[in-house]
RNA sequence: GGGAGCUUAGCUCAGUUGGUUCAGAGCGUCUGCCUUACAAGCAGAGGGUCGGGGGUUCGACUCCCUCAGCUCCCACCA
């Protein structure tokens, strides 16, 4: 024992997480290098460079912790790998912003000036939330901080689209994409989020037009959610089985407003009863409509600039935001005597997940990576089990979207991220290489007198989940994607493939999925094996955490306030894995009284004087090897937990371990007596549980355990509870555990008589019981029950002086010296009796049926004969106290 | 519209191939205690016909059907 500190009454976090995170650090605890252990790799889902901790980083860093230390324990070499993201959309949104603030446009700076301040920007503020990750004791391998722009992870980008494009898997095409009106952008299908809005539809009339382009008096009426795309409408669709507009046929409409005339079309697209049953078709604004106008050979009509204004095409309200132009249009529709009516409707609309803008359908040119054979291999990997989804029901929505794919729109619209590396000859013909001088020595092929002047490089990025989906290799070994033929280096081929990834399911699709693929492609082998999917953090309402909600408390104050490790308890306790978790600020508290439990129980331990010639009382004797056995059970079942990633399930099972079993009870049985010391072998045992505990709550709390660790003994330089092997089960004898356990239920039964008499715990008893109870176990009863005698008898004698009570088939008196209500014990008697009868019929009418005994399992059957054994001897003893209460 | 999942104590959840004295845990609640490790604590107690109904079975929280409620994912009927 350690004895130069004074313990204060309550632990103080704040005296203890910065000195050993330091210390960690100081003594490289969480620093990797390969060597002939075997490994055990997490990589970090990498936060966005620009993002701040929050709940949902807690959860998951925090089971990612926990993970990483029980390997290390384990004896594995353990390895996390850290890193940020650069997040393309974000961060250049928050350097836009920025530079607003300055007063400078991004518009005015070119591609390099602007870039410069990105990554000014990146350097001062990114990255914070590494920083953040170590207050929460994360034990990431520093050294190995990683960053998906850096210069040799954009190589392995590049690499990668090189690779792909000469596979034949990348190619560029015009498609209708989601254009992100505030960032500028096309983004893809998944980062789309639709949602149902209230809006309009407008029902409008299209005059038929004359031949000559003049209105006639018919009219059709088109029903639209987007009165300000009518002058891209290239066309009005019908069905060719709508009766009602057969009359149609070969006709012209003019388009409201603008007197364009268009044709009228036939195409079965078109539903009969919705709407009006006529259609107007704007290729340019509206993907099914931009099929139906590639069926019919439509022209393709562009008003909406890439502000979402409307542009010179338009005629009519050029330069007007979309919404603005949908306002003013429906007036001037109305004037003109072309707005038939208008109804509320409801309908999805798509929101851009990253700036919440409402996405434009849009026609440009993008960059695409076929996906069909990459699902297919990322399929089977999860199908086979190679990759385990944990909770597996992640399985089928999985293989829902694996096998419903679409190929992947790599190309963004942004300067932050990497360069597409596809150059452009002045004949627009187009060289991918991996950097200028090979495609200028490629383009020297064609024609020698190129130089790199006549090359132009492609202005879009890379979508940033085009680099995290290398994230297991890159980090380890930059070269290899790409490259599958290069030799992996010594860092890859030893940690990779990694064991288990802990991630949120929202990014199953963006990232999971895809680094499988990746995987598969370049390494031949899965990423990982185990997927871990956490909930979302939500308050106690239910509701997510959000910022505008403003109720998603600071992780930072938190654990300023709690301490880390209650933090880290307060996370866990309620996080059963897939299942959303609500966080409520009196889990953390529940993190920290058990903080404080466990140093006040060192402090009890500190406090003992040890007498060396002291014999060991027979109830140390007993207690010891009673807990030396609990703990073995304990072991075990934690092990198991930890084994199917029940993590909250292992963590509970160690709290109730120290609080119920080793404060309340096993400590409770070994202390002296005020004043009095403690034998040598009960203190060495009671250490020796303390240290184990202490190992096995470590992954959890490891700033407490750390530092009690230290306290309790003189710890060599450099030792670290952090490399202390996890504790091992050995063989428990379930008979002395059975044992003890009726100690307890016996004692609890006396303590429960205490209290129901108002018999204060110092006031010691007698105590007779009539049955088997086992002997080793009675000086555990007598010091925890405080019980003068505890006396094995036939008779009990007058049993109106004191109160009687059953645990299991003991009957248990206890001497009361007269202060009893008869009527009162004759009355629970009764009430027991009756239970008891009622029990007992049950289970005869079990033993009767004859079906039940020829279809029940023999151990079943046994069973119930047992439990009829034992109510009867109940039923008996009950019996015979009633009538020895009556008689009284 | 399609698909997946959920419903067990006041709250959050366990309950593993149907059978242990199985109806559980933590928190909260209630009662009594400031008992020199800990009131952020100690001791004790109460609390659920396992969403409703039906079925299979000797036996159902567990399997099947059905109804109700909730959640998530996918899906651009203008």
């Amino acid at each position: 024992m350690n004895e130069n500190r004074q313990l204060s009454e309550k632990y103080d976090p704040a005296e203890v997480e910065d000195k050993w995170y330091a210390w960690w650090l100081d003594h490289k605890c969480f620093h990797s290098e390969p060597n002939e252990k075997t490994p055990y790799t997490i990589v970090i889902p990498p936060p966005n460079v620009t993002g701040i901790l929050h709940m949902g980083h807690v959860l998951n860093n925090t089971l990612n912790d926990v993970l990483i230390r029980k390997a290390r324990m384990d004896g594995k070499n353990a390895c996390w790998v850290p890193g940020t993201d650069h997040a393309s959309i974000a961060t250049e949104n928050k350097v836009v912003a920025k530079l607003k603030d300055m007063g400078i446009s991004k518009d005015s700076l070119t591609r390099e000036e602007f870039l410069k301040y990105a990554w000014e920007w990146k350097e001062e503020h990114g990255g914070i939330i590494l920083k953040q990750l170590r207050k929460l004791g994360a034990s990431c391998d520093w050294d190995r901080t990683r960053f998906t722009m850096e210069p040799d992870l954009s190589r392995a980008v590049i690499n990668t689209f090189v690779y792909f494009y000469k596979k034949g898997m990348i190619y560029r095409g015009v498609r209708m994409v989601n254009w992100d009106p505030e960032a500028l952008t096309a983004i893809s299908d998944d980062e789309v989020i639709h949602k149902d809005t209230q809006s309009h539809l407008y029902h409008l009339r299209y005059y038929i037009s004359d031949g000559k382009g003049n209105r006639t008096d018919k009219y059709i009426v088109v029903a639209t959610t987007r009165p300000e795309t009518i002058m891209a409408d290239a066309a009005v669709s019908i069905n060719p089985d709508d009766e009602r507009y057969h009359w149609l046929k070969g006709k012209k409409v003019l388009i409201p407003l603008i007197n364009k005339e268009i044709p009228i079309i036939e195409d079965s697209y078109v539903e009969i009863d919705f709407g009006t049953g006529c259609l107007k078709v704007t290729p340019a604004h509206d993907a099914h409509d931009y099929e139906i106008g590639m069926r019919h050979n439509l022209p393709i009509l562009d008003i909406i600039d890439d502000h979402g204004r409307l542009n010179e095409k338009a005629q009519i309200l050029v330069g007007e935001d979309r919404f603005v132009a949908r306002k003013k249009i429906v007036k001037m529709l109305e004037e003109s005597g072309c707005l038939e009516k208008v109804e509320d409707y409801n309908s999805p609309v798509g929101y851009s997940e990253r700036t919440n803008a409402v996405i434009e359908p849009r026609l440009s040119a993008q960059w695409f990576l076929k996906m069909d054979k990459l699902a297919e291999t990322a399929l089977d990997s999860v199908e086979s089990g190679k990759v385990k989804l944990i909770p597996d029901k992640y399985r089928n929505t999985y293989r829902h979207w694996m096998e419903n794919v679409h190929d992947w729109c790599i190309s963004r619209q942004l300067w932050w991220g990497q360069r597409i590396p596809a150059y452009y000859l002045p004949d627009g013909k187009v060289i991918v290489e991996e950097s200028l001088e090979a495609a200028l020595s490629e383009a020297q092929k064609i024609n020698p007198s190129y130089t790199a002047n006549d090359l132009r490089q492609d202005e879009d990025v890379l979508d940033t989940w085009f680099s995290s989906w290398l994230w297991p290799i890159s980090v380890f070994d930059p070269d290899r994607p790409g490259h599958p033929e290069h030799k992996p280096n010594a860092d890859l081929a030893y940690y990779y493939p990694t064991n288990d990834l802990v991630t949120g399911p929202d990014i199953l699709f963006f990232w999971v999925a895809r680094m499988i693929m990746a995987g598969d492609e370049f390494m031949g082998d899965v990423p990982f094996s185990n997927v871990y999917l956490t909930g979302i953090v939500r308050d106690k309402l239910g509701r997510k955490m959000s910022k505008t909600l403003g109720n998603s408390p600071d992780p930072l104050v938190l654990i300023k306030q709690y301490g880390a490790d209650a933090v880290r308890i307060g996370m866990l306790l309620c996080s059963s894995a897939g299942n959303d978790i609500f966080y409520d600020e009196s889990q953390v508290k529940q993190g920290r009284n058990f903080c404080n439990k466990i140093w006040n129980s060192f402090r009890l331990m500190k406090g003992w004087t040890v007498d060396e010639k002291a014999v060991q009382p027979e109830v140390c004797k007993v207690a010891s090897k009673w807990f030396s056995n609990k703990l073995s059970q304990v072991i075990e079942t934690v092990e198991d937990h930890y084994s199917k990633y029940r993590i909250s399930d292992a963590l509970m099972t160690i709290y109730k371990t120290y609080w119920d079993d080793f404060c309340s009870w096993y400590l409770e049985a070994v202390k002296p007596a005020y004043g009095e010391a403690i034998d040598k072998a009960t203190y060495d045992a009671t250490l020796r549980y303390f240290e184990s505990l202490l190992r096995m709550l470590h992954p959890v709390m490891p700033f407490i355990t750390e530092e009690l660790w230290h306290d309790m003994a003189d710890r060599g330089e450099g030792e670290t509870i952090m490399y202390q092997p996890s504790p091992e089960a050995s063989k428990h004898d379930e008979q002395l555990l059975d044992d003890f356990a009726l100690a307890e239920e016996t004692v609890n039964a006396v303590r429960s008589i205490r209290q129901q008499k108002n018999i204060p715990q110092k006031d010691a008893l007698e105590v007779k019981y009539k049955g088997e109870f086992p002997n080793e176990m009675a000086s555990v009863v007598k010091k925890l029950g405080n019980i003068s005698n505890f006396v094995q008898t036939d008779d009990f004698g007058d049993t109106s002086t004191g109160a009687s009570v059953m645990v299991r088939t003991l009957e248990i008196f206890v001497s009361l010296g007269g202060l009893v209500d008869v009527d009162e014990e004759v009355k629970k008697a009764e009430a027991e009796l009756e239970h008891q009868k009622e029990f007992l019929a049950a289970v005869r009418k079990k033993l009767y049926n004859e079906s039940f005994m020829a279809h029940a399992p023999a151990k079943v059957i046994e069973l119930e004969h047992k439990k009829e054994a034992d109510s009867l001897s109940k039923i008996e003893s009950l019996e015979i106290a009633l009538k020895a209460l009556k008689n009284n």
